[in-house]
Parts: C-alpha cells; sequence; structure tokens
DNA sequence: CCCAAATGAGACATGAATGTCTCACCACTG
DNA sequence: CAGTGGTGAGACATTCATGTCTCATTTGGG
C-alpha cells in the first residue's frame, strides 16, 4: 500500500510521476499515457497501476497542486506584515509547486461544466486579498485591480517555470526575477516621473 | 477556392474559425474536432473540409498566430524612440492576436522533436532586443535579464487574453493593465526606495 | 536463502475520436 | 427559375490511445 505516500520502499515515488507529468503536460496537454511514463521513467503498467486512467492522473495533479500551493499560501501569511514581504514570501514558498501550477494553470478548464475547483476560487481570493490589502496601505498602485495582479502573478509563475525548464532561466534567479518585476510593477512610485 | 482566404461569400470565416479554435484548445488542449466545430459554430464535415485533420488545423493555427505576431512586431517599429513607448505599440498591436497568442504560448511544444518554429525564435529575439536596447539606454532595469522580460511579457499577454474571455478583466483595460504592470517592473526607479 | 511485493515489457480487447462519405438543404448567380 | 457551390447532419470504417491482463524479472525483507 503506497496508498498514502511516502515512505514503502521499492515504491514508485507518486509525486514524482506527478510532477514530471505536469511538467510535460503543461506543454503538450495530449501528450499519451505512454510518453507520461517514459517521462517519469517508469511502465505504463506501472503508470496504470497508481493512477486509474488519465483523468484520475489529472485529478491527482490537481490535488496535489492545490495542495502543495494552499500550503505555501498558508506559510507565507498573506495578511501579516508588509504586502510586498507577504508576496516574496509567497513566490519563496511555492517555489517547488511551480511545474504543478504551470499546468493548472494554463489548463483550467480540465473537465468541461464542473465547478472548477472550488479549492481554487478560495485561494485566488485570498491571494487578491492581499494585493487589495497592499492598495488599501497605500503600498501597491490602485490602477491596477487586485484581480488582475493575482492573475498576472499566475502568468508569470507560469511564464517563470518554463523559463527555467526550458533553461532560459537559472532556477536560482527565478524568485528574485519574479517578486522584482511584479513588485516594481504594482508598487506605487515615490515620486511621478 | 477559399484557398487564399478572405472574400468568396457563403463560405466559412477561416481565420474566425481559428480564432475560436485557439480560445477554446488553449484551456482546453484535449478538445475534441467535435467541440472546436461546435466552438466555431461550424458543422464538423466543414471543419474538415478547410482542415485535414488535427495536425493541419494546429499547423494553420501556428501559422496564423505567428504572422499576426510578426505583423505587429513590424508594425510596432520596435526599434525606433523611446523603449516603453515601443512596448506599448507592440501591446497595442498584437491585441487582436491575443487569442492565438495565448494558445501559442501555453502549447509550445506542439510537436515533438521538431525544430522550434523558426520564426518563432526570430520575433523572440526581436523582442529580447528591444528590452536590451531598453536597458542599455538607461530606462529599463538591467538586474532583470532581457530574454526574462520577454518571457514575462508573453505570461502576461497569456493571463491577460484569460482574464479577458473568463470577463475578470474588461477587454478596454487589458493593454493598459498588461503595459503598465510590465513596464512599471521593468522601469528603473527615478530614486532609491 | 527464499519469499513477498512491485515493476517492466508486451499481448490483447475495447472504445472513442478521427477521417471519409453520402445526401438533403440553402444561398447566391446567371 | 434552374444551376452551382458551400454547408449541416448523419452513417460508416479505421485508427490509435486506452485499459486490462499475464509473465518474467528485480528488489528488499525475514
Amino acid at each position: 500500500m503506497s496508498h498514502l505516500g511516502y515512505g514503502c520502499l521499492m515504491t514508485v515515488d507518486r509525486e514524482q510521476v506527478l510532477r514530471s507529468a505536469a511538467t510535460l503536460l503543461s506543454r503538450r496537454a495530449t501528450a499519451t499515457m505512454d510518453e507520461v511514463a517514459k517521462a517519469a521513467g517508469i511502465g505504463r503498467a506501472t503508470l496504470h497501476r497508481h493512477f486509474a486512467g488519465r483523468d484520475a492522473l489529472v485529478r491527482a495533479l490537481e490535488e496535489l497542486g492545490l495542495r502543495e500551493f494552499e500550503a505555501a499560501v498558508e506559510s507565507a501569511r498573506l495578511h501579516e506584515g508588509d504586502p510586498a514581504d507577504a508576496l516574496r514570501r509567497l513566490v519563496t514558498a511555492s517555489t517547488p509547486a511551480t511545474g504543478l501550477l504551470g499546468f493548472l494553470i494554463s489548463e483550467n478548464q480540465l473537465f468541461e461544466g464542473e465547478h472548477v475547483n472550488e479549492g481554487w476560487d478560495r485561494l485566488d481570493a485570498r491571494i487578491a486579498a492581499l494585493f487589495r490589502r497592499g492598495q488599501e496601505e497605500g503600498g501597491f498602485r490602485v490602477d491596477l485591480s487586485a484581480s488582475w495582479l493575482a492573475e498576472a502573478l499566475y502568468g508569470l509563475i507560469s511564464a517563470g517555470a518554463w523559463s527555467v525548464h526550458s533553461g532560459r532561466l537559472a532556477a536560482n534567479d527565478y524568485q528574485y526575477m519574479t517578486t522584482e518585476l511584479l513588485l516594481g510593477g504594482c508598487t506605487r512610485r515615490s515620486v511621478k516621473e
């Protein structure tokens, strides 16, 4: 039973499989189960033993990504201290999940009519609230809507994840490049022009 | 012969089909040809008459998106005047193509090993050159690499396209939100802190 | 050393999407 | 008022990914 995850010697690392799957699927969503398996370095049969099917795989991806991002949001304590610092903490804490997030962000219509993960909406609201707080406390510009800033954050995370994976951006630079660009864009200028 | 495109009364608007296909596929890349057809408001048979198959459809998408983006880059005259203004012109000129770009940006591994569109690389280089020029002329910060700024631009275009399509961002605000965030992030501060 | 558990490779059946075709219908043309 | 060209709907065969299974092999534990 590798059911609850870690441990269980000799068994496939479920999370590792999901991470490589996310990386592959985020840039070629039509990839075959066989390709997903190969990308994870396992056999297709084994992949099927862990995930009943493609749907189950994608749902597991959603779940893990959401769980990790939620943990990141939690640990970043968005409501405390300087909003800019809170944003930095968020980017730092979510760094390990960028691969999964890249997938969830770009493919966000995974299951047709389905009530788009309420969990995601909740996190989205908390992040937008951070930007709103920054605006109210005077540090962030108010001419860029909080919800747009949240969307921009997702876009930059996604772009950063891909840049790192494709070798155009050093992994060590990811956090700085992302936070600086976003903060630079949403911080109010001390002086006009 | 609707071969060369526009005109031809009574015939399906090829570009319109491609645009709606891009919008759909960018958020659910596994969508069926039938769904693509319905999204475009035409029958599956008609879709097949215009595009030999799924591959042909995607390639046509690539082609049109690249062509439109190239035209935008061209008309923006990136090497002239203030780099910030050039960037504004680019965002403005590329606005009609955001739907297509959103697809091409997120799904950029469309055909396995294939030489990633050299056309795209060329445009990418020109855009990175714009940011580099901005850095050399002193207007843009140099601690964010030009290639990262280019990637960030793509990410923001993609995020903006989706925000507009999903109703979270007014179409009229798209250009302002995108350019202001990016320019705010890459412009050097007149005063420290 | 032997057993249990998990894996990889492959064969196989199934099903869904694909691609092709026919036919009736409508719009515009001459 | 035919005639032409494009279309939608549906039937159909086919392909290919999927999902299930078996079996040999490897790995780690008792």
